[in-house]
DNA sequence: GGGTATTTGTCCGTATGTATG
DNA sequence: TCATACATACGGACAAATACC
């Protein structure tokens, strides 16, 4: 940036050829580069043409730039022209140098948590959709503020999908659009704000979620989990008013909750005008058992928050999720937080109705859980198979990972270490919990949303080789 | 969505049946609509095929549903099929009814603030680019979480470009890519929260960012604004550690803060250990005055974060910002925040990304500063020679709105209400003040950047109508 | 791929303040 | 005091080069 003082010594074009002579020298400007055309800059300067043109002419008298008509003034090469003054080195702006892809390890195989198959994203579909949309668009929608909450047609659509696929009865005015669960949350917490600042959640329970109710400033009350839910009595004993729940599927065990802790749940709720926020990440991908009700369905306008995304069944980069608010919080949300715009963009809300009121949504859906149930199915298979022995299955219900537990008294830093001895990446358990001292602490995650059949058949091969007594 | 109990008395085939049968009589499976496939709900029910044809074929046999080979089972019309009985009444959802545009009354002239020129936005241009973007995102990129603070490319092409035109000198690092002013100031109240819970900010000032901070449980410390900006006594003798100021245009009344000023504010956070933010929301429109360096650009890496946005000067609803960290909050967000995803779509980081590196941007500021200007001069011109007796102009320096301040005793609300009359909707200014009994209250905001120039002309005149003595 | 609109450096005249004689 | 020269700043006209259909 050039800056200008009227009041200086120097004359105007002086200062403007000293600035930019600088700029050539620190190599803010390269050589080869055009300097701004003199109209474009007198503009921006608030100066007159002929006084930028004076600068440039005596930068291109010293041979700093050479000029063309029509093509303006480029930086030339400077050999043997530069020598640095210190002075000239300590005007040096920081010019903050051109990334460089991470060197990270890569390993052969990677069980990572949170990524989905290359293979099984409609990468057609979607680019057809999405540049409908952008054809859709007008240059009025553009340069004007759209929904507050999102667009009507799209939370009109979520609202008939969610009904029909989850039984969630809500109208298009209680679904607020959000920009992944980190937003929805944060958002739920600035609501929340008057009423409590503690949270009872799941332990173990998703890292994510901790997180953001720690970084608002809230108390975390941990809440153990038994094999149908989280353990109602603990939650009773709990000073908290509300609750985050995984109840789809439990992470990271993958536990189900049973629909009588759902219902035991919401009449904890119902009796402490309490909250749940029913997280539900990871609904659509069911393998085995039925649907069960999700909570906010049977507790119809009251007492539940419910959350869904699209990053686990579509793509987690699209960065689109979604909020169902029950009247008193939908009613606390127009009055405080009627003024914040939508975090979402106009093209991708375009887009993901277009998806949903074509049905494509559903369709997706379809497949992708035939897919991965596919892979799961392998991998379970694989493990029982070549190390039934040596480890235990948890979380069969889970939707794009598992959990091993060591049958053979490995820890979980031994196990992973192992496997990495072998090019084998398995991530930790200990993390999701608040308090691991507390956790047996033999177990390691296995993600394979992102893995391939084959690359999940080598990789467990590997790790029954890393772990065999 | 259909709910199954293995131990309940009637057969799964039987519940099935029921349940369609009601969602039919309720009409949520409007007449010609197709039932699921007998293969799909079999699979999302995790229940034999037959089961679900048993249930299907009894519908039929009713004549609630027809079927046909190859294109499925379709809803009939249901003419004096269907008598609610009570019970169904009671388990009919709510099923949200299609929602309608807004009723609002139109004034045929409305300055309102915020919004773009649709004539501006360059249409062709951002199709071709997003396009393109659209074409370069692969399966593999769609899948996986991109880059957390948003792709690296893009903050690094962001850092060039505030170097370039801001006089920032920042790294990529220090970027944080953010979906519009809320999210990012939502994050700074997090990351501030363990600081700090107080926040100074200007009298009057923005009302959004006020919005946010109180939402976040932040006390508001207002500091009253002289004609070269911030009042610094008053902001010394406040107990605040952070300040939030708009220097680039004093929101709303345009005023820039002086070098000076920004040197003295700079100066008492280097004392007091404090915190600037810096929303330079505006600074691209700028029409006569030269530019002054940013806050941060003085200041290094210390006590200032810098917010700027592509709300004002592309497009409102793309939901693209971005903020510049000091080192020390730096350090503080990978601490706590690292987990944080982008809430940027890497569709609109791509699109923004080819803008920058590919030179439009900034040929976009030129062309919309251009245009701007244009209105801006219009308005101010017609303003002065229809109506110089009766207001007084106040923000000539702002970017896309002025005030006007009645010469004749008028009221802000007799302003608003005298425009009404006339068909033109005019703004209040008093909303922007925190304590408001302060205020002379007789000012109106007049937004330009939607209206055509033979708008304004239109406006102008039915404005010097409605106010004239 | 060829015609047109826009952008660009260049050249021109003009105005103002200041130093010189 | 006046005339002159010079440095600085501003805006318009023109042809070449480029960008856009």
């Amino acid at each position: 940036m050039i800056n200008l003082d009227n009041n200086a010594d120097s004359p105007l074009y002086m200062q403007i050829y000293e600035q930019i002579k600088q700029e050539i020298i620190n190599g803010v400007l390269p050589e080869g580069s055009r300097l701004p055309s003199t109209r474009h800059l007198s503009q921006t300067l608030a100066v007159g043409r002929n006084t930028v043109e004076n600068a440039y002419l005596q930068l291109s008298s010293e041979g700093y730039v050479t000029s063309r008509v029509g093509s303006g003034f480029i930086v030339q090469n400077l050999n043997g022209l530069t020598y640095l003054t210190n002075e000239d080195k300590c005007n040096k702006p920081i010019k903050s140098s051109r990334p460089e892809s991470k060197p990270s390890i890569v390993y052969p195989h990677n069980f990572q948590f949170g990524l989905l198959s290359a293979q099984n994203f409609p990468l057609n579909i979607w680019r057809k959709i999405s540049s409908r949309a952008l054809s859709s668009l007008t240059a009025e929608d553009l340069t004007t503020y759209c929904d507050k909450k999102g667009e009507l047609e799209l939370r009109y659509n979520l609202s008939e999908y969610l009904l029909k696929s989850r039984g969630v009865s809500c109208s298009a005015n209680q679904i607020i659009l959000c920009a992944g669960l980190e937003y929805a949350l944060s958002l739920l917490c600035q609501l929340l704000r008057n009423k409590t600042t503690q949270i009872a959640l799941e332990e173990p329970g998703y890292i994510g979620a901790r997180n953001i109710f720690t970084n608002n400033g809230f108390q975390l009350l941990p809440v153990h989990i038994e094999n149908d839910g989280l353990k109602i009595s603990e939650l009773e004993n709990a000073s908290a008013k509300v609750v985050y729940v995984t109840p789809s599927h439990q992470f990271p065990n993958g536990i189900v909750t049973s629909i009588q802790k759902r219902l035991l749940l919401l009449d904890w709720a119902k009796r402490n005008d309490g909250l749940i926020i029913e997280d539900d990440y990871d609904s659509e991908l069911r393998y085995n058992s039925r649907p069960i009700p999700s909570i906010i369905s049977i507790a119809g306008n009251e007492n539940v928050v419910y959350i869904g995304t699209f990053s686990k069944a579509l793509s987690p980069s699209l960065r689109v999720s979604y909020m169902v608010l029950p009247q008193k919080l939908l009613d606390l949300y127009h009055k405080e937080f009627g003024m914040y715009q939508t975090p979402v963009s106009l093209l991708e809300q375009r887009v993901i109705q277009e998806l949903i009121s074509s049905g494509y949504w559903e369709n997706h859906l379809r497949k992708t859980c035939v897919a991965y149930k596919k892979k799961h199915d392998l991998l379970i298979h694989l493990i029982s198979e070549t190390m039934g022995r040596i480890v235990k299955i948890h979380g069969k219900n889970a939707g794009l990972h598992i959990l091993l537990e060591s049958s053979q008294g490995l820890t979980e830093r031994e196990m992973i270490e192992r496997a990495k001895e072998h090019g084998v990446l398995v991530h930790p358990v200990s993390t999701f919990w608040l308090n691991p001292e507390n956790y047996s602490n033999n177990m390691v995650l296995l993600g394979f949303g992102n893995l391939s059949e084959t690359d999940i058949v080598e990789g467990i091969k590997k790790l029954a080789q890393a772990w065999k007594a």
